[in-house]
RNA sequence: GGGUGAUUAGCUCAGCUGGUUAGAGCGCUACGUUCACAUCGUAGAGGUCACUGGUUCGAAUCCAGUAUCACCCA
């Protein structure tokens, strides 16, 4: 066997391991009908992104359960990919040409596509190469890009069916536009922030009553420029005899009418609205209920143009509204001013103040796509995980809105719209058409704009496998079983693959999503990019190691919840993995110096035997279930606690008494056996979590435990608990050597005596079958707590000049060479007596009480009764020893 | 304004369908360099489970309300 170092080195392992599984191919999934086939198509991470601590998460929890059915017997698929990021991506472009003093309109449409090609091609998905650092097991032979042929494909018989069905139409609305950007946003690309600003409160004379004005409040004084009406509510008694009025527009002195609308909130300011249709869309709404022009006075840059009236024309929005505030004052004109908390509309690319405006977009008609999508979770159809998310999905789904998906920028999928510059016939076509439909003319032009890149990505579980075609691997693959992502992205994403899935496919895209939560810094704010505050994973992996990464992420990730990232966080893993490594160090080193290993478990003799493969079979148990219910972890902390607290601190510690003293050949082989056992089970059951340092000690394992016969733990199988409750009453007699070995080192400690020194201990036990088992496992107690002599019996007695405990009710003496100190002792006993006592209190105070009697399930009464007995044994024995010491 | 959640040890969090002596990791204290591991071992300290009511024989767990915080939507 080659030589395992002192200390767990991840560098050449995992380096080693990922090319090894690359080159076997073992994340290739292909059709198998033998199979049941398992998929996950990963959320595509931005062609522009880079490895940030939320994609370990995300794509650790991917990993692990493809590996993990992977064990099982799947045929899995993890299909990976990236999203081509229209914004973000055009961004990145456009800022390298402002160093060269150039925009897109001096390259074009065409040179500024081929300058995106050329950069995804040479800098972009550079994300997918450090997932594969993170050991993702990705059938990378599969990888997909949304603008990828197939995939805008798709996109345009997406977008021609809907428009067939009616469900996608064009019209001149309000919308969220990024000045910025230059390009409309939907709802959700729009991240709204409380910000602290002001009402500001704007006299509007009446045009027929000289001095007479009423009065506005506003948010937005500068798009007072653009009014054509103000508002009260019908209802309102205060201005029910100006409704009709006309009111003369300061400033810009244009004569707007007084109109009556039930959207007006008499309780808000003054109870009187400024209505500015093309630059509110609660104003556009009144506008069109009242027929109301709409002026435009703020350009696609967040410029005021000529509308804005020849003192404004030319001004950026902010600069205008300070002005505008200005010059009303100097009219006596701005009655007041009142602080104000108001939420401001950001562009989530890049952050720029959203303008509200007036333009012709596509849209898409959500309702009757939701209804569907609701129709399948509310059915079960779809799995929401934690099913808490549940609610917040309908909540949503309920209230949902038109989706625009019409974008003013080059890179993206064109929309397949072509118009007729003659007739100005719409024809809706996959290819550009040569004439048009309608009146023959060739001069036609396509819609210059891009679709919303989530168009692409709701498609994404089934474009990926080949949609629209009829492929195999659609027929194979699809529905995917599962969907992991962050909850942040529930709306822009999952409900829509939702919609999408049921809308093309007419078939679910998933079977169940697993929602997990954001990782946060050490004081609990988001991580991103402008705050700095994101280590970078990769520098975590050099240092930590990946598998310490991937452990201490899920080790520290309630299920749903944030997880607060700090450095020491990663520590748990990095030790966990070193105990990993030093105990294989040990098992390995003590299983090549003995020969053989029993053909299969015989019949066991030794209790601490019976008691790990007890244990092992319930955590087998437990594991595997939460693995199936994505409880990851739970199944960290069970492995963490089985593998370091049961199996290291007992009984590897225990089986060394037998490697080094024992001259029972089989007893030795059936250690070594089980110890190897154990071990391997464990690294199957730790591997979709530790997939590196499990799979390096696996292949050693497999030297000296010749049971397995495949090339890698991947491929291997899972273990399976059996449900016949084995060795039970044995593992409970275990916990209690485990109690008296844990009672004596106690008292050792307490009256300090040195580690290194064998004692003397006598053990009283007045239940004969208890002190059976006591006598029987004697071995353990003195090799576990350092015992030379120990005597066990009924009739024990306690010897002179010794210190005392009682644990249950078993009384331990421990004899002292020199003077106890009776004080120390007895404070030490009598706090134990109170304890105990007031356990006592409490157990009789429930068997007294007659409704507990008749009410509470007999077995419940019986374990009280039990424990009642034990309590005032345990009672009766400290008292004696106390008195004692008198 | 609407919605969803959280409040358990110094810190970060477990605790599933009500019955436990309420757990873990980190941190802390004491002791220990024994032949897997000091990225370790052994023992230990530390909690009126936010508050107030209610349901129940029995509540950290279920219900209602209060307070504080967080997130999402408008």
């Amino acid at each position: 066997m080659k030589e395992m170092e002192k200390v767990y080195d991840p560098h050449l392992i995992e380096k080693k391991w990922y090319k090894f599984w690359l080159e076997k191919e073992l994340f290739h999934a292909e059709i198998n009908p033998q199979k049941k086939p398992y998929t996950i198509v990963i959320p595509p991470p931005n062609v522009t992104d880079i490895l940030h601590m939320g994609h370990v998460l995300n794509n650790t929890l991917q990993d692990i359960m493809i590996r993990f059915k992977k064990l099982q017997g799947f045929e899995t698929l993890w299909l990976p990919g990236t999203d081509h990021a229209g914004i973000a991506t055009q961004n990145v472009v456009e800022r390298d040409l402002e160093k060269q003093d150039k925009n897109r309109h001096d390259l074009g449409r065409e040179k500024l596509v081929e300058l995106i090609w050329e950069w995804r091609k040479t800098k972009g998905g550079r994300i997918l190469d450090q997932l594969k650092r993170l050991g993702a097991s990705c059938d990378w032979r599969r990888e997909r890009f949304t603008m990828d042929e197939g995939l805008s494909s798709a996109v345009n018989e997406a977008f021609i069916s809907l428009y067939e069905k009616g469900l996608i139409y064009r019209g001149k609305y309000i919308i969220n536009w990024c000045p910025r950007c230059n390009t409309a946003l939907s709802d959700d690309e729009v991240e709204h922030e409380d910000k602290a600003s002001h009402l500001w409160f704007i006299k509007y004379p009446l045009k027929d009553r000289k001095h007479e004005y009423i009065t506005v409040a506003t948010t937005r004084p500068e798009t007072m420029l653009g009014d054509t009406a103000v508002a009260v509510n019908p209802k309102d008694p205060r201005f029910a005899e100006l409704i009709g009025q006309t009111l003369i527009l300061p400033l810009i002195e244009r004569e707007i009418p007084i109109i009556a609308d039930d959207f007006v909130d008499k309780e808000f300011g003054t109870g009187c609205v400024k209505v500015t249709p093309s630059h509110d869309p609660n104003d556009f709404d009144i506008a069109m209920r009242h027929d109301l022009p709409k002026i435009t006075i703020i350009d696609e840059n967040g410029i005021m143009n000529e509308n804005a009236g020849t003192d404004y024309a030319g001004m950026d929005r902010f600069e205008c509204r300070e002005k505008v505030i200005m010059d009303l004052r100097e009219r006596k004109l701005l009655e007041k001013i009142e602080d104000y908390q108001h939420n401001v509309g950001h562009c989530y690319r890049c952050h720029t103040v959203i303008e509200p405006y007036l333009s012709n977009q596509w849209f898409v008609k959500m309702k009757p796509l939701a209804e569907k999508a609701m129709k399948v979770v509310e059915e079960g159809k779809i799995a929401i995980h934690p099913p808490r998310y549940t609610k917040v999905f309908f909540n949503w789904l309920e209230n949902i809105r038109d989706w625009c998906i019409s974008r003013q920028i080059w890179w993206g999928h064109r929309i397949p719209v072509y118009y007729c510059d003659d007739c100005g016939q719409i024809m809706v076509a996959k290819n550009e058409p040569k004439e048009c439909s309608k009146c023959g003319s060739s001069n036609i032009h396509q819609d210059p704009d891009v679709l919303d890149t989530w168009f692409s990505s709701w498609l994404w579980p089934f474009s990926t496998l080949g949609w629209p075609e009829k492929t195999p691997e659609l027929e194979y693959f699809y529905p995917t079983d599962l969907l992991v992502t962050a909850y942040d992205i529930l709306f822009f994403w999952v409900a829509r693959m939702i919609m999408g899935g049921m809308e093309m496919m007419d078939e679910i895209p998933f079977k169940a999503v697993y929602l997990h939560g954001l990782v946060l810094d050490e004081n609990a704010v988001k991580m991103s990019k402008s705050l700095g505050n994101s280590p970078d994973p990769i520098d975590i992996m050099e240092k930590y190691g990946t598998d310490a990464l991937r452990f201490s992420m899920v080790f520290n990730t309630p299920k749903g919840n944030d997880v607060i990232y700090t450095d020491n966080l990663i520590e748990t893993g990095r030790n966990f993995a070193n105990k990993i490594w030093n105990a294989a160090r040990f098992a390995l080193t003590n299983a090549a110096e003995i020969d053989g290993l029993p053909e299969e478990i015989e019949e066991l003799t030794e209790l601490t035997d019976k008691w790990i493969l007890h244990r092992l079979n319930e955590v087998t148990k437990t594991v595997q279930a939460a693995y199936d219910e994505y409880r990851f972890l739970d199944v960290t902390h069970q492995l963490y606690e089985f593998f370091w607290n049961e199996y290291c601190a007992w009984y590897l510690e225990i089986i060394k008494d037998r490697f080094y003293k024992s001259e029972d050949q089989a007893s030795i082989r059936m250690a070594k056996y089980l110890m190897l056992k154990v071990l391997n089970e464990s690294l199957k059951m730790l591997h979709p979590i530790m997939p590196f340092i499990t799979e390096e000690i696996w292949q050693r394992v497999k030297e000296f435990y010749p049971f397995e016969n495949t090339e890698s733990i991947m491929i291997s199988d899972f273990p399976v608990a059996t449900d016949k409750d084995s060795y039970h009453e044995e593992s409970e007699q275990m916990q209690l050597i485990f109690k008296m070995i844990t009672a004596i080192r106690s008292i050792r400690k307490d009256m300090n005596v040195s580690p290194s020194e064998y004692v003397e201990i006598v053990i009283k036990d007045i239940f004969p079958a208890r002190c059976a088992v006591l006598q029987d496992n004697r071995h353990y107690i003195k090799v576990m707590a350092k015992v030379k002599e120990i005597y066990i019996g009924d009739d024990a007695v306690k010897p002179e000049k010794s210190t005392t405990t009682v644990v249950d009710d078993i009384e331990i003496y421990m004899p002292l060479e020199g003077i106890i100190d009776v004080d120390k002792e007895r404070d030490r006993l009598l706090k134990k007596l109170s304890k105990v006592e007031n356990s006592l209190i409490k157990c009789v105070g429930k068997l007294k009480n007659d409704n507990f009697i008749s009410n509470a399930p007999a077995d419940i009464i019986e374990q009280e009764k039990e424990r009642k007995e034990q309590l005032e044994n345990t009672i009766e024995k400290l008292k004696a020893n106390i008195s004692f010491l008198e």
